[in-house]
DNA sequence: TTTTATTTTTAGACAAAACTAAAAATTTTT
DNA sequence: AAAAATTTTTAGTTTTGTCTAAAAATAAAA
């Protein structure tokens, strides 16, 4: 599917946030946007129409796997042209990032696969930011504590943080293993704990626990 | 001056057919650029608002000093990033020109430049297509008979064809010589004889003489 | 639980760039 | 030079993405 330079620039931000903050409201957007709210709830509801996002009023937006896909496509391009840049063109790191907002938006899959092969396929942008693969994927595991969602972005375990025999013991408990999916869904601030949705059931997970479940997305 | 994606690809089109034809109406630009006449006249007269281009109408359209140099800076983007998706990213030559047509209306400078060099100041695209430098400046010369204009495009002469006793006599009795600044302004279609004008006269030279007068455009 | 504050949406407007249909201007043909 | 054909422009719409101002919905505070 094609979208517009506006619609891309949404998905993004839509990612970002929910990334960074985990709820992303209609304010919160129009902030990073630069936009008035009665803009942002324009162009939601056209994403929303094309099933890129879920929303709840003042509960907040997520992504749908679709739109997630589509985010993840655009940051891909934007990470490759600033690995471009800065690495061929030798711009500064920090000067690249202007330019690459603009060329994400080119949307051509050839380009930007051939430009990965050119680059050696790199797995980090000159901010040290992990590029998403041509499937959407990024290789670079992260914690599952790290990666402050409240809502259902689907995740592989794909590494522990170490071999203790009383971690794997808990992990055996839960049933979390490698290869297992899972979603957080709620983050408790108090003790900073998680429930997650594992094997169609919630379970409640430790921040100790979580700090050692590495996880990478689905596409 | 930064325009838009829609006025960079009518100032491009325009110096195109200027080029090729000579005479740019209102209904071969629509038919190059894929628009109805009424579009045309619309952002033609915004053009003319902004002193990019002149026009008479049922004469034709043609550019301004300025609006050629935004023309060829345009081109220059399009033809380094073929050169670019050719060479480095191994496209095959009649591949590249669909994706350059969208990176060429990206427009930083430092961008363009710094490509330039990494490329090695290529000074053709994969089509053979001359890439003007960054002062605008097209370094092929081209026979004065090739570039089909009617109108007051400002050209240098850089070269003529042979060293002959003959040839020299004439340019000289012309006061033609390198350097000489010139511009086209009219073609008679019976012998090919145009009429140009220098050091502020108009006189004319036949079809035989033009072939061997070389010129590069002011920037 | 009522009032107050905040968040979100609606309604209506605007600018850019395109369109259609019709009118006007100019050129070409007879 | 009048009629016919062509070219160009005008007038009014449409779409996309934004905006402002006001209304409505919800959450927070008293």
């Amino acid at each position: 599917m094609k979208f517009t330079n506006s619609e891309e620039n949404y998905l993004k931000s839509i990612f970002h946030l929910q990334m960074q903050q985990g709820n992303v409201s209609t304010n919160t957007l129009a902030a990073t946007l630069k936009a008035k709210p009665a803009s942002i709830t324009d162009m939601t509801k056209k994403l929303n129409a094309k099933k890129l996002l879920h929303y709840k009023p003042y509960y907040g937006f997520y992504l749908s796997t679709e739109g997630r896909k589509a985010a993840l496509e655009i940051i891909r391009r934007h990470r490759l042209w600033e690995a471009f840049l800065a690495e061929k063109l030798e711009f500064q790191w920090d000067d690249v990032h202007e330019i690459a907002e603009e060329l994400e938006h080119i949307s051509s899959k050839k380009l930007i696969d051939k430009l990965d092969a050119y680059l050696g396929f790199p797995k980090f942008d000159p901010h040290g930011d992990p590029i998403p693969d041509n499937k959407g994927k990024i290789k670079e595991p992260r914690k599952i504590s790290l990666l402050q969602m409240q809502t259902d972005v689907p995740c592989i375990v794909c590494q522990v943080g170490n071999d203790s025999a009383e971690l794997l013991e808990l992990l055996k408990h839960k049933k979390i293993s490698i290869g297992s999916k899972l979603s957080v869904k709620k983050r408790f601030e108090y003790d900073h704990s998680l429930e997650i949705k594992i094997n169609q059931s919630l379970i409640t997970i430790s921040n100790q626990l979580a700090k050692n479940v590495f996880v990478t997305y689905e596409s």
